[in-house]
DNA sequence: AGAACTCTCACGGGGCGTCATTGTAC
DNA sequence: GGTACAATGACGCCCCGTGAGAGTTC
């Protein structure tokens, strides 16, 4: 069910709209960060808008300089949960996966605390600048 | 004049007072960015004071982007203004040197919006990791 | 049928990490 | 004369940039 043919972009106009490069959108697919949802007659990419949400949030994570791979990662981790959604209730697995995202949270702040000392550096570096 | 024998230490030291890595210290040596003040008989980078407050300059200067050329660049056009220091009057290179830092500010200044751009980015994924 | 867009190689490069081996410092 | 510390290489990695040449879309 659900409108099956949603409309489908292809990588420039999916390049534009994240304001990414075209070889960065294809290198996140080489690497399988982030796959086309299809592909046309003639072997274009295509993607949907579920591909932009995932890209932005790609898009947004890159300043704490995760890896390609720990990007994957999380977003396997997010789909999971979104997918066995709600209660959960046990399972074994499920734990697992939240367990997961609560350290990827973790070392996200640290990383957020980081970026944030770097622009103090870079504060202090302009300071010094400006007085010659 | 001066002191002659300023203490000089060696790049273990160094390293740990910047918090940076043997192998960085090293590699910007390599690539020019920067030399050792001195070297030991048996062929031990030797390092000031001076060197170390480069160092540092460096270090605040990296969050901002600047490729090793660049900060290279900017710290040899800090260096030409210290060194024809005070009023310069005029002379041809001496504006061209000014002129110069004055780019490298813009840029700099540009460089921090891009940082503080990533950080509300950082901001943005953290609250989406949150809300699950 | 032509302009615009995309595809797949494939090499390059910046900025170090990471051995491995050998030589200093004291 | 040990034991840290340091000095070359040299290769590897990540994340793409940048062509080149050929195919696709409409």
């Amino acid at each position: 069910m659900a409108a099956a043919d949603a409309p489908m972009m292809q990588i420039g106009e999916l390049a534009d709209r994240a304001e990414m490069s075209l070889r960065t959108i294809r290198h996140y697919d080489e690497v399988g960060l982030l796959t086309p949802s299809g592909r046309s007659e003639g072997g274009f990419r295509l993607y949907t808008e579920a591909d932009f949400s995932r890209l932005m949030v790609i898009r947004r994570m890159k300043p704490l300089g995760f890896s390609l791979d720990e990007m994957a990662e999380l977003l396997s981790v997010v789909d999971a949960l979104e997918g066995g959604a709600g209660g959960e209730g046990r399972g074994g697995a499920g734990g697992d996966t939240r367990a997961r995202l609560d350290a990827f949270v973790e070392q996200a702040v640290e990383r957020r605390a980081r970026l944030e000392r770097q622009l103090a550096m870079a504060d202090e570096f302009l300071e010094l600048l400006r007085s010659r």
